[in-house]
DNA sequence: GCTGCCGCCCGTACAGTGTAAGCGTACAGC
DNA sequence: GCTGTACGCTTACACTGTACGGGCGGCAGC
């Protein structure tokens, strides 16, 4: 965790928001409540509880400060969950550098796309607010990462329009798998099949028996499987990209 | 009080599903209310104004009833939800069966995940709500087109493990770019850059570069872009796993 | 006919949501 | 001292999901 808090003190979340007035009768101001601890907050709540459990209300228990006085420092509950997607990605580990050769940058490739996987595992539920938000969330935070990666797939020999397509197709694949394992996680630790119907034991013979190897798989393996095709594939697409010599970077845009 | 529905709202409404009280002579019941017409509407709520714009007081508006009637026909909102999601799977458009070779079973793998796109572009919500059920909503009509899938990557000569990692990979493909584009486009129309800070013009000039690219591009050919180069190494998996003399082991088949 | 009965629907109520409006108080500058 | 301002609190309103109880209509038995 690349911005933890290093104040880390709390080991609980609700009520432990002690007065604090008391403190020093220094010129501070008394327990400053910013804008930054308030969507720390937020954060913890939704990655322990669930994103339905970030509520105006429960974040200013958090913060030890009645629902209303947290619209001093956020303009309203969609600014927060804005505040919590720039936390969550200012988060975001970058790789080191990459040397220049081809597997270097395929290797950096391939660190990027960790990096957004694992960002994304952490914090579940930003997927949702990314998906519901799209476009309305472009902060500096959010759009280094994605910057980096495009930069990448233009230094692995991506025309502008093949390392747009490239990052859709990468980027789709990232999300989706997020989205299936941590829904099927949290799923999994949702009471043991409450619904009801359970599948009938014959039919779907192939859902079955696939359920058993994707449990029994390493879901980073999983990843990598697919990872490993498509950054294969990219090669191959910038190596056909790259044909006439030193000229990058124009044209052959269409296949 | 209550015999007078004639007076009944009516006003605004939703859209007035249907008078229910016609006539009146037959045998009929009163319009029966049934399981069906409550997750219709539903679903045509989703559709129209978006997950959050499905209430249960807004569902039974749309069906000319109070809220609590709908509790006759469905457990709680989760269950309606569940029935959501099994009647949007029920509009699956299978593919025709394929042919026995490699290129027709290839093109029937194709055809497979588009039938997924399509179903899932003309219900976004449901990809949330796919997500947040993960494995509780596992109806027959969610199954079949999981089956089917799985089935085909056998046909097409995968192992076992094989199909269900492929299956994943592809899955997460299809989920994630409907998670993208979706939420592009509801941004899109979502009010013309509400929050404010537009990005600056020159920092991220690759992000700008794509956006305009990805804003060009056929999304339908964007996606068969990526689904093209997945189920071209599908076949070349598949040839190899097929192929007895040649060890399987190389890196990325069996781990 | 009448009398129960029971499935369906409604009204009310309660805890919880986001947030608009106004009040109280502690500190800054004078 | 006084005053303005920033910040937190209280109250209030329109919503949400749903527990509870009551009423109305069509049925079986007689």
């Amino acid at each position: 965790m690349g911005a933890a808090p290093s104040v880390n003190l709390a080991s609980e979340t609700e009520m432990t928001e002690d007065p604090t007035h008391t403190a020093a009768g220094g010129p501070g101001a008394r327990a400053p409540l910013t804008r930054e601890r308030i969507v720390e907050a937020a954060v913890r709540l939704m990655d322990e509880e669930g994103l339905a459990a970030v509520t105006m209300r429960r974040v200013g228990r958090a913060v030890g400060v009645e629902a209303m006085s947290l619209y001093h420092h956020v303009r309203d509950k969609d600014d927060l969950l804005d505040g919590v997607v720039d936390h969550v990605m200012r988060g975001f580990p970058f790789p080191a550098e990459p040397g220049p050769s081809s597997e270097d940058l395929a290797a950096y490739g391939r660190a990027v796309a960790h990096a957004w996987r694992r960002t994304l595992r952490a914090h579940p539920a930003v997927v949702e607010l990314l998906a519901r938000r799209g476009r309305s969330a472009r902060s500096a935070a959010l759009l280094r990462p994605v910057e980096v990666a495009l930069w990448t797939l233009r230094r692995m020999g991506l025309s502008p329009p093949d390392a747009a397509r490239a990052f859709h197709v990468i980027g789709s694949y990232v999300m989706g798998s997020v989205v299936l394992e941590t829904g099927r996680i949290s799923a999994a630790e949702g009471g043991g099949g409450a619904t009801g119907h359970d599948l009938p034991p014959d039919a779907f013979p192939q859902v079955l028996e696939a359920l058993s190897y994707l449990d029994a798989d390493d879901p980073d393996e999983r990843f990598d499987f697919g990872l490993d095709l498509m950054i294969e594939a990219i090669r191959t697409l910038a190596g056909r990209s790259r044909e006439p010599e030193r000229d990058v970077g124009t044209s052959n845009a269409t296949r």
